[in-house]
DNA sequence: GGAGATATGAGATCCCGTCATCAGGGCGGG
DNA sequence: CCCGCCCTGATGACGGGATCTCATATCTCC
C-alpha cells in the first residue's frame, strides 16, 4: 500500500513574480491572518459610496441612477467581487446543495445517473454533494447526519443494500428536506421516486428472444430478496407465459456475476437439451456466458442466443457486440434531480408523491438473432 | 416573505409555550412556510438558562457546573440540536468542503480516485463537492467558479482534455484555496501533484513483453498533448531501447479507442511483417485490438500479445483475459485528499509543492505470454 | 463583614450580504 | 421659495453561532 508511493520534491525553478506572491502569502500566514476575500464593503469603499449603494445598485434597484449603476457594476467586475454564499445561506436559509447518495460510485450505472444529477444540478445552480455509502448501512446514517449538518436543501438516495431500517429518511423528512430516491427505492417511506422499469425491460427482451426464433429461454436471476432481482425474473416468466411457453424451473438458474456464469454455463449447456438463448440479470453475467458458451464450440447468436441487462461498457467491447436492456442511468438522475428541485421550490408542496417510472430500452447488438 | 419571520412569536420563558410553538411549525410547514430549525436559542429558553451557558456548557468551558453541563447535553440531545454549519463556516472562515473536479466520472479509473477521496475526506470530516468538467474548458471554469462561490476549503483536480489556458487555477491559489493536481495535471502551475506513473507503467508492460520473447511491438498511442499520452509512448520507447530493439516508427500508431483499434489492427496486421505484441495506451484500446485480430483468426497470446494500460473493469471479462497495466486510483484519490486536508490545515505551508507519484502495478492475466 | 471563588446572565461583537427605514442634499417646477 | 422627486448615506436588524467582557448573585472561608 504504501511502498507504492514515493515522494518527490518538485524543482524550485519559477518566474520571479511568483516569488513576491508567494512570500506576501506566507507573510500572512505568518502573523496568523486570513487572506481577505472582496466583500461589498471594499467595493464601496473603492468607489467611494456606502454599502447599500452597491448593494441597490447590484439588486437592480429604481432608486440608483444608471450612471452608478454601471460604475458599480464595472467595478465588481474589476475587483472580482463575489458575494459570499455563506452569508447568503445563512440569510436565505437556502444553501443551493443537494446532497446525493451512491451505494458505489464504481459501478457503470450509478455514475451514469451521477452524471445526468450532476448535469441538472448545474443547469439549476446547484451544486452537488456526495456521499458513499458502500452499501453499508451504518454509513448511510452518517452520510445522512453529514447532510442535514450541511443543511443541503435536498437529497437524492438509492438505498444500500444492508439498509432495513429507515428512521434516517424519515429524520430527513421530518426536517422538511425533500427526499427523492432513485432505482433503489424503499416502500415504506411516502416520497418521489425515480425507478427502473425491471419488469417490462425483462419481459421485452425475452419476448424479443422468442420473436427470434428462440424457444429454450434460460434465464440467470439475480437476488430475489431485491427488486430488481426479482422483477426482471417476473418479467422473463411473464413474457414465456404471454408466448405460451412453458416454465421450466430447471432453466431459472441463480448466477449474477462473470466467474459464477463461467461455471453455471459449462454445467448448463453440456447437459442434455440445452437452451437456444439465456437472459442474464446484469451485463457482466452475460459477457461470462458468452465466453463460456464460445469456448466450448457453440456459435452466437447461430447457436445461442445471449441477452443482458444494465447497459454497462463491457457491453460495447465483447466479441460478438452484447445485446442488452439499456437503463438509462444518465435519464435517472436528471430526472430525480428535476423532481426534487421542483419540490425544493415548493413548486408542488401539495401533491402526493410522484413515482417516476424510466423506461428501458431493448439495445439489439450482435449476441442475438435478428427477427 | 416578511410575515413567516414575523409568525413565531420570540419571547417566551415557559415549556408549555414551547409545545405551542412546535405546533404552529407543523401547521406552518401546511402554509408552506420555511420550517424552524432547532436553534441554541430554542435550547436555552427550554432549560431557562442564557444562551451563553448554553453554549458554554456545549464547548466544555470550566465556568459551567457539572450539573448544568449535563442537563444541556441532555436536553440537546433530546431536541436533536445541531449548530448551523453555515453559521460556523461564516464565522470561521471555513466550510469544510473540498471541491472536486473530473474529466468525467463515468470511468472506471476516475470513479475509484472519487472513491478514494470519499474514504479520505470523510475520514476527516470534510463533505465533497462534486463537479464534471466533459473535459471542456468551459465547463471547468465554471466549475472552478461554483468552487470559489461556495468557498470551498480545497481543491482536487483532474484537469479536462480542453484545458489549455490556466488562469482559472491560478484564481483558486491566489484566493489561497489549497488545490492538489491528480492524474492529470499542469506543469505552469506550482501546486501539490498526485500522478501515475505513466512511464514506468508503460516501460515495465513493454519490458515484459520482450522478456516473454515479443520483438516486433507496436504502441497504439494516445494524444501527445497529454502528460499520459506521451509518458506511455516514451515509456514504450525506453524498454525497446534498453533491451536493444530498433524503435520503428511505423509500429507507433495514434489510436486510443475501441472503435479506432479495429480499424487500425486490421490493417496492420494486413500488412506484411506483423507485430508479434501490441502495448496499447489503454484497456478500451487494447480491447477492440483483441477483437480484431481474433475476427483475423490470429490466436493471443500464441501469435499476438496484447497489454492495455489502467485496469478497467473490461480487462476482467475479456476472452482471454486481458493483461494490463493497474492504476491504483482509490489511492491516487485518498493521497491526494490527504495532502489537501494538511495543506488546508496549514501543516506544511511553508514547504515546497510536492508530487507523489504512485507506482503502477502490471496485471498479468492472459493476453500476453507467460515468461 | 468582606474578600474571593463560582456560576450564570446580559449584551456586544464578528462573520457578510440584504433589506428597510430615515435623513438629507441637490435640483427643478410651480 | 418651497414642495417634491431623485439619488444616496447612515444605520440597524437579521440570520446563528462563538466568544469575550462585565455585571450579578450566591456561597464559603477567614
Amino acid at each position: 500500500m504504501q511502498s507504492c508511493s514515493q515522494t518527490i520534491p518538485q524543482t524550485f525553478a519559477v518566474p520571479f513574480f511568483f516569488f513576491i506572491i508567494t512570500y506576501s502569502i506566507i507573510r500572512d500566514d505568518y502573523f496568523g491572518m486570513k487572506i481577505h476575500k472582496i466583500t461589498i464593503k471594499d467595493v464601496a469603499r473603492e468607489l467611494g459610496v456606502s454599502v447599500s449603494t452597491v448593494s441597490r445598485a447590484l439588486k437592480d434597484h429604481p432608486d440608483i441612477s444608471p450612471q452608478t449603476k454601471q460604475l458599480v457594476r464595472d467595478l465588481v467586475e474589476k475587483m472580482k467581487y463575489k458575494p459570499n454564499a455563506i452569508a447568503l445561506s445563512l440569510r436565505s436559509q437556502r444553501t443551493n446543495i443537494i446532497g446525493v447518495i451512491v451505494p458505489e460510485i464504481v459501478h457503470h450505472f450509478f455514475s451514469m445517473v451521477i452524471s445526468g444529477i450532476d448535469e441538472a444540478a448545474m443547469a439549476a445552480g446547484y451544486n452537488v454533494m456526495f456521499f458513499q455509502s458502500n452499501e453499508s448501512y451504518e454509513r448511510e446514517v452518517m452520510n445522512i447526519q453529514s447532510i442535514i449538518n450541511s443543511r443541503a436543501d435536498g437529497v437524492l438516495i438509492s438505498i444500500a443494500k444492508g439498509t432495513k431500517k429507515f428512521n434516517h429518511i424519515r429524520q430527513l423528512l421530518e426536517d422538511n428536506i425533500p427526499v427523492v430516491f432513485f432505482d433503489r427505492e424503499c416502500d415504506e417511506i411516502e416520497t418521489d421516486k425515480v425507478i427502473v422499469d425491471d419488469f417490462e425491460g425483462a419481459f421485452n427482451a425475452v419476448d424479443y428472444l422468442i420473436k427470434t426464433g428462440c424457444r429454450r429461454i434460460a434465464h440467470y436471476a439475480g437476488p430475489q430478496h431485491l427488486q430488481i432481482g426479482y422483477l426482471r425474473k417476473r418479467g422473463y416468466i411473464s413474457a414465456l407465459e404471454k408466448n405460451g411457453l412453458r416454465v421450466d424451473d430447471s432453466l431459472i438458474i441463480p448466477c449474477d456475476s462473470y466467474e459464477a456464469a463461467l461455471e453455471v454455463t459449462r454445467n448448463l449447456m453440456a447437459r442434455g437439451n440445452p437452451p437456444d438463448a439465456i437472459f442474464t440479470t446484469n451485463d457482466n453475467t452475460a459477457v461470462g456466458t458468452l465466453n463460456a458458451v464460445k469456448a466450448m464450440g457453440f456459435k452466437v447468436p447461430e447457436d445461442i442466443s445471449i441477452i443482458g441487462f444494465t447497459d454497462g461498457l463491457v457491453s460495447t467491447v465483447t466479441d460478438p457486440l452484447l445485446s442488452t436492456v439499456s437503463q438509462h442511468g444518465f435519464e435517472i438522475g436528471k430526472k430525480a434531480t428535476e423532481i426534487l428541485i421542483k419540490r425544493i421550490n415548493d413548486e408542488c408542496v401539495s401533491s402526493k408523491p410522484i413515482t417516476e417510472i424510466v423506461k428501458t430500452e431493448l439495445v439489439i447488438r450482435n449476441s442475438t438473432r435478428r427477427i
